[in-house]
DNA sequence: TCGGAATTATAGTCAATACCTATCGACTCG
DNA sequence: CGAGTCGATAGGTATTGACTATAATTCCGA
């Protein structure tokens, strides 16, 4: 069974006639003919009556008319989805977020992105940048939205944002009535470290490393909450995204710029360059950059 | 686009794999990679990301797989129901009756047929036996209930009943207490005849004329019902199917069989040959069949 | 880093088939 | 009864779906 000869069985209903069905499917009559003989020895019922004159639908032709015209605006239908849908906003995104991005932005981001496209759904997973790249290369996910830099030559990647790192310090701490520090500042000082798991524990480490500073490294957190309740708790300072400052409210801790090297990092989208970017994906990074935009532009608590 | 074309796009997006695909659709690798490709130029659109080690539903594919599952779903349940609806019982049936035999058959027959086959439509129409045989030809109804003969090279008959004309006669008739009446009794009485575009009052105008009686006709009516009254205020008598005569209340009339030479019609089903007969119309046949046995079987109510 | 395995795309050929023209046979209607 | 209409049939052509063989690419382990 074909389309076609879906198409040419509706049009002999319709018309009743062959010769008439076959103009109005610019065939000749002859072809048309035998594409109903060949649907009606596959279905193993005729589906007219050929009677002198006219035509007339047998019990089967009866069954299948209905039917036929429902698949035949289906696959109409088909056409103008495949081409339209996308513009609704009708599909599914697999989002992967980095965990030291994803709780600062992810409230707002899910909001835009809900009210703009309330059609789609979304999935949202968050994990490191390695297992990111992995389920983004084997196309578990859509896109994901990392720190910069990432090297895989089946990803690329689009910036989003760049992002101040900022000194926290428990309010103990004053630092003599200073706002912002030098890098040279943080040397010796107790630091509580991300984990080098996470990529913002080793580009904190880089940092350090390239600026020749050695903060003395008290403790080692696996997640960003942790550290700042470490430093809540006066255990000592540390480097933080200041969407993680801004987002939070204050609590017994001040932040501080390094004035002279600003810390940063880059925030970006990472899709697997083989693959298309739907209109989804488009809009999604987007709204992260707005939310990223947004969210960056307030002012940092200052003790 | 094609059906095959989409049963193989589901076989690409089910099992991750050209090649996987091929082998479950029993074709080659490149047979249906070229239908893929066929098919995505027929959209304008790509439908999978061939990444090297597996592929992924574009944008356009996600929103192509539902549909063509539905649809493959569609045309597997075409041929399926192609040759169980029948048996189901779903469908139409456009009968067509004449007025003497209509009335009387109608309202059991319909019952029984409906509860037979509660999912079938039925529509009806009551016209004369000429009218139904041109509706007939022209597969406007696709049964016609009448009597015959019926001479037309294009319909076929099917004999369901033979039925006996009774005469009718007003209670101020009382034939000196006789129960039957010979032919000759009919000479000279006063008689309503059923107008002759109606085969019965054709069939007993031949009937007299056969056997050489001539009633005096007093009223010529061109329904039974109106014979019937005529016959209860006592204008005459008439000859009237057993039907007719057995499925109303006793009036102030009775009924007298002929016994030399009964007369009687012939119930038949009418279907134009060229046409196959559906499940349904055999059914209603039967059912028809069964009615008129069950009808004819009541005794005569007589003086 | 270099094959080997796996996967899809391409090229060339072939056979099935969808289509066409021409014609026949049946029926309708004037 | 002849002209006209309609569907089926026959035979030829061209499209095309499918096959084999092969290339190009990626992935993975040695």
């Amino acid at each position: 069974m074909e389309i076609h000869q879906l198409q040419y069985f509706i049009a002999v209903a319709e018309t009743g006639g062959f010769g008439r069905a076959a103009k109005r499917c610019n065939v000749t009559q002859p072809s048309l003919s035998q594409q109903i003989i060949k649907l009606e020895g596959e279905l193993g019922e005729k589906l007219f009556d050929r009677l002198g004159r006219s035509i007339a639908l047998t019990e089967a032709g009866h069954v299948l008319l209905p039917r036929a015209k429902r698949i035949l605006t289906e696959v109409q239908g088909i056409r103008h989805d495949v081409h339209n849908d996308i513009e609704e906003g009708i599909g599914h995104l697999a989002i992967g977020v980095i965990p030291t991005i994803a709780p600062f932005i992810l409230p707002e981001t899910l909001m835009r992105f809900k009210s703009r496209f309330p059609n789609a759904t979304l999935s949202i997973t968050e994990a490191l940048t390695d297992d990111l790249i992995e389920k983004l290369v084997g196309a578990e996910i859509d896109m994901g939205i990392v720190s910069l830099p990432i090297n895989h030559k089946l990803i690329t990647t689009e910036t989003l944002a760049a992002e101040p790192l900022l000194v926290i310090a428990p309010d103990t701490m004053d630092f003599n009535g200073m706002t912002s520090l030098a890098v040279s500042d943080l040397n010796g000082m107790p630091f509580i470290a991300l984990d080098e798991i996470n990529c913002l524990g080793e580009q904190v480490e880089a940092f350090c490393y390239k600026h020749t500073v050695s903060p003395e490294i008290v403790c080692r957190t696996s997640q960003l909450s942790t550290v700042k309740r470490c430093v809540e708790s006066g255990l000592g300072i540390s480097l933080i995204p200041k969407m993680c400052a801004v987002t939070e409210p204050k609590g017994t801790y001040g932040y501080f710029s390094i004035a002279d090297h600003a810390p940063k990092r880059t925030i970006a989208a990472a899709s697997h360059s083989g693959r298309m970017q739907s209109t989804l994906s488009k809009a999604f990074i987007e709204s992260v950059r707005g939310v990223c935009a947004h969210i960056l532009d307030h002012p940092v608590i200052t003790p």
